[in-house]
DNA sequence: CTGTTAGCGCTTTCAG
DNA sequence: CTGAAAGCGCTAACAG
């Protein structure tokens, strides 16, 4: 009753217990129990037992104090709100735990000072690495970046700013197949609804449009974008401005999924019909794209391979398998046409 | 050149720079840091200037180990990718930012588990105590629970078999709502899409969903109740088994939203129209609920609300104000009404 | 009010 | 192959 074998009730458990209950010394048990090759296999089974009759486990502090490591990697997101960071974090997730690392989440809701902040704790030592997917890659983030006191692996952003390992996704021709997508489908007067001015995937994503358009002979005048939140309210409230100002347009391209989902719902109210109406395109690939009515085409960037593939690289970098420059990679997108975008030959394949 | 004042480039910068550098004792250090009063306005304010300069930022496992607390929190849910768990988090992830602590967010994605090693965390000191949101509260987790060697805070589940602090809703109520209105709006033949059989949830909704058929004086066989995935594609397998079996099923019931979404899919592809041929009704009331056509009547389980009373209960008790025995609050569901259950009359309000 | 010191639990030399 | 001992960076008792 003193003592129940098989939990640890509130009394820490300590390597001295376990070399004690083993009959050997605590820089036994620790070599044992990490595997050295230096203890012989009688004693390490010993202490092994030793250890799990205990119900030892090994203080995470004391260890990370030690070794300078934690063992923990963080992704730093701008919105958990958003299902694609959500996918990033799932892919990123099951990279860490193949490779026996812990994953901290962080999602910055739109707080710059929150990025610095992630930062701050590669410096207090509560992370080894980071994954930094980031909207706004400003000046000072991109110096306390350049100056991290640990790795990080950009996802997006202008990684020219600062010299890290990056994964990037094209989404200039991103936007190129949404746009030659609409002119096939015979769209004229086709708006976007970008991201906030401010960010780098609006900068990125409006310059694109305008280049397409000019590439199709269209109107370049770029009168029919508009700038709003990467989200559904963004796009409900970007769309009624658009569609009351300029009637005429007959295909909505949105800078995210949110967006899209957001004008769907204008158009909806306003009584014109999509893809009748309006087409819509938006970008992300969402799983909620498959839900809404009708369901939407969307540019996928990739977020899983791109959240898999910072994982990895961050990674090897932690472990050794590192070199010495810094990495690019960048993904190619590609269209998934479904209903919202296709009047007439709805795509048979919804998944 | 060699060195910039401005940041710290890789070189760890520890106590003891704060202290030559301020020309004061490390101990003089640390209490100047915490605002201790036994140590003077001017040594404290030239320490911090000190501390500013040279960039120092705590060393977190020191701390943690010598403290014996990580002032970190883990909120444990069982699917990310649900976004009723995402309201969940922001909010607790804000009552612990005001209260200046960490969160570790852990979704356990269906692996039990995960729930057992997520609590090892805590004798680890990864974590000074945990928020639990389960679904399958077992007998082994409930054990590892009751001698968990922290506090615990649980979020639903069943608190009855771990004397536990927690916060519960009472979903049987939450049934007996979504009941009553759909045969308020004349529906006969009311089939419940229920989650998996071996979560505590679906247990109760389960057995709510029954008594509020007898209550009405309904068929309470439970041979339209059918037990599914809390998921999208598990709403949709589902309808498409109990609309195909039963035909003259005019309302479902759902678990989740998520299975609603997934019936709601299915209704479409069956040219079954919702609200008038079908009435659907979800529980959690998700902001996708908004996005789909009909918009989702749902009933609300308070997921915000119960997360940031679950983190003030575990900041309290881990911040000393906690009392004695175990806390319970139970909050009480409302219904939302939207389109999807309400056919001629829909409300005005879809927020 | 400030300096000195012990020690949190662990890993890792260095001896034996 | 195993034991002893130092020390990671910090806090908190205890002296002064």
């Amino acid at each position: 009753m003193a003592s129940d074998s098989s939990t640890n009730l509130g009394v820490r458990v300590t390597i001295h217990e376990v070399a004690r209950h083993a009959g050997v010394s605590i820089g036994t048990v620790s070599l044992a129990l990490n595997g050295s090759p230096r203890c012989s296999a009688a004693t390490a089974e010993r202490v092994r037992a030793a250890a799990a009759a205990l119900n030892y486990l090994p203080n995470h502090a004391a260890k990370s104090l030690r070794r300078q490591a934690s063992e923990t990697i963080a992704l730093v997101i701008p919105d958990i709100g958003n299902p694609v960071y959500v996918a990033m974090a799932k892919a990123v997730q099951q990279v860490v735990k193949e490779r026996h690392y812990h994953l901290s989440l962080i999602s910055t809701d739109g707080y710059d000072q929150e990025e610095i902040h992630a930062l701050e704790t590669l410096t207090q030592r509560r992370v080894d690495g980071m994954i930094l997917c980031s909207l706004r890659m400003t000046e000072p983030l991109a110096h306390s970046l350049q100056h991290a006191s640990g790795p990080v692996c950009v996802i997006g952003g202008l990684a020219e700013i600062a010299r890290v390992d990056n994964v990037q996704v094209n989404s200039e021709y991103g936007v190129r197949l949404a746009i030659d997508h609409l002119v096939a489908q015979g769209r004229k007067h086709i708006a976007f609804l970008n991201g906030p001015r401010n960010t780098v995937p609006a900068i990125v994503r409006g310059r694109g449009y305008l280049q397409a358009l000019r590439q199709h002979g269209l109107d370049d005048r770029a009168h029919r974008l508009i700038n709003t939140e990467f989200s559904v309210a963004g796009g409900y409230e970007g769309a009624m401005a658009l569609l009351t100002k300029h009637p005429d347009i007959d295909a909505l391209f949105c800078a995210n999924d949110l967006i899209a989902i957001g004008a769907m719902k204008c158009l909806r109210e306003l009584k014109r019909r999509a893809p009748d109406d309006v087409a819509v395109v938006g970008m992300d690939d969402i799983p909620e794209g498959l839900i809404c009515t009708p369901s939407l085409t969307s540019v996928s960037l990739l977020a899983r391979e791109r959240g898999q593939i910072a994982a990895g690289m961050l990674l090897d970098r932690l472990t050794g398998g590192g070199n010495a420059e810094v990495n690019t990679v960048t993904v190619t997108p590609h269209l998934v046409v479904r209903e919202s975008s296709t009047v007439g030959n709805p795509p048979g394949d919804l998944r």
